[in-house]
RNA sequence: GGAGGGAUGCCCGAGCUGGCCAAUGGGAGCAGACUGUAAAUCUGCCGGCGAAUGCCUACGGGGGUUCGAAUCCUCCUCCCUCCA
């Protein structure tokens, strides 16, 4: 490969690079480019949003670069006051050690974690004390830190700023003058912090990285992006099953980007796809399906995507019941003449954090006892091994009466 | 340091001339209908316990006034704006 198909390659689908002709002058250099990735310690979960640069430093892996996971250790033991309300909490180094851990398991499943550089920022930024950081803060300006839209806004809506958030990017920034940087990939909403990046390297006389980004995945609610405390995401160690019946539930105007951003066909194949559902050769449900199999087979196998759909098809569309259901367990004594108040049943199974919750569902119409609806929350309803307790529509339970 | 404004349920936000306030409205969420477990739409629910007319907990925290307080007084904590 050229070095021009090279760059084509690596970036061609990234949102922002700047720049790519820095790039291009780094590739043509012909060593091992060095690839700065920051990984959060305090949610070592992985999700599909994560998956998306992953996948991008997986390209440069593949090339012979050297991908360096940051976890920002340091960081994470301060605690962070970003955000309006709730204080990061603070990690112990068990915390972080163990989040590490995690986090590199599941980034295995995109990276060749042993051919990756694993370090901690403490490493570095425990030395640097405070006469450091002030110099380090002496090279960057208020006003240019105000520039970060996430600032101004809050700055225009009265919400608090934290002097430690500004020196968050300063910190960060310092991180790729640590580590050599030659390019930090990540989100777009991460582009702020990279130019700062930029800066900084400039001023300690370092070569300034390559900052490239890609655009940032939707959850699973086709609007707000995915994120684990939003709720809308889909890990990428979570069952197949789980994994499957998530990504059918996306909004069909996300696919095209899911696809774009989640699987080989690139943004024309994905473009290809939005016509064909457009004029109707493709029924979403089937793209959609293609979509959550190929991605079940990429963290899972071929195998265990064909048995998810599978399961899919009986439970969702024809109505059969899982063929894997959690068991609850009742013990004979608590039932009266076999029966048991139907309340009691629902919250107990875990299909309702309390009685009033449960009380609700039945009276909605949403509980049903071998597919008998109940709706009258003052029965007692006859239970026998065997019986099944569904609330809600994916919500199934075997009842074991013991 | 000075002046002023604010803190309400998961989030945003009314109420704040005391009882009709478990607290208007929106969002999120949940259930039902319709479907392709999609989206959109419509309906309902949305603190807990209870068969219930009921009870308990709740409007930043403590104390107080009152028959009765989210609403009044007081102290404290935190936040914001302006001036320095």
């Amino acid at each position: 490969m050229t070095p021009e198909q090279q760059l084509e390659h690596l970036v061609g689908d990234a949102s922002e690079v700047h720049s790519r002709e820095e790039l291009l002058d780094r590739l043509k250099l012909g060593r091992p480019l060095r690839i700065k990735y920051g990984a959060d310690p305090s949610a070592p979960d992985l999700h599909l949003g994560h998956s998306v640069p992953m996948m991008r430093l997986r390209r440069f892996q593949d090339m012979g670069h050297k991908v360096i996971f940051i976890i920002g250790d340091f960081t994470g033991r301060i605690g962070d006051p970003s955000g309006r309300s709730k204080t990061r909490p603070m990690l112990s180094s068990e915390d972080i050690e163990r989040n590490a851990a995690t986090f590199a398991e599941q980034a295995g499943k995109i990276l060749d974690i042993d051919a990756c550089e694993i370090r901690y920022n403490s490493e570095w930024l425990d030395n640097l004390g405070s006469r450091g950081l002030i110099e380090l803060a002496a090279r960057y300006t208020v006003a240019r830190m105000l520039e970060r839209d996430d600032f101004a806004t809050r700055m225009r809506s009265e919400t608090p700023i934290s002097i430690v958030e500004f020196l968050y990017p300063l910190v960060q920034a310092y991180d790729s003058v640590a580590v050599e940087a030659d390019v930090e990939v990540g989100g777009t909403d991460q582009l702020f912090n990279f130019l700062v990046g930029r800066d900084i390297m400039r001023a300690y006389g370092m070569a300034p990285q390559v900052a490239a980004t890609w655009t940032l995945l939707v959850g699973t609610d086709g609007t707000e992006k995915m994120s684990k405390s939003l709720g809308n995401y889909v890990g990428i160690a979570e069952p197949p099953g789980e994994m499957f019946g998530k990504l059918m539930s996306i909004p069909d105007v996300v696919l095209p980007h899911y696809y774009a951003l989640l699987t080989d066909v690139g943004f024309d194949g994905a473009e290809q796809i939005e016509r064909q559902m457009q004029s109707g050769e493709l029924h979403p449900m089937e793209a959609k399906k293609r979509l959550a199999s190929t991605i079940v087979a990429r963290y899972h196998d071929p195998d265990a995507a064909r048995r998810a759909q599978e399961e899919f098809e009986a439970v969702f569309s024809k109505g059969e019941l899982p063929s894997d259901m959690p068991e609850h367990r009742i013990r004979r004594s608590d039932l009266e003449d076999g029966r048991i108040w139907i309340v009691k049943l629902v919250a107990d199974c875990g299909g309702a954090s309390s009685n009033s919750e449960a009380r609700r569902l039945i009276r909605q119409g949403g509980v049903r006892l071998n597919d008998q609806r109940i709706q009258d929350e003052t029965a007692n309803v006859e239970v026998n091994g065997g019986d099944v307790l569904q609330v809600g529509r994916r919500h199934f339970a075997k009842i074991v009466v013991e």
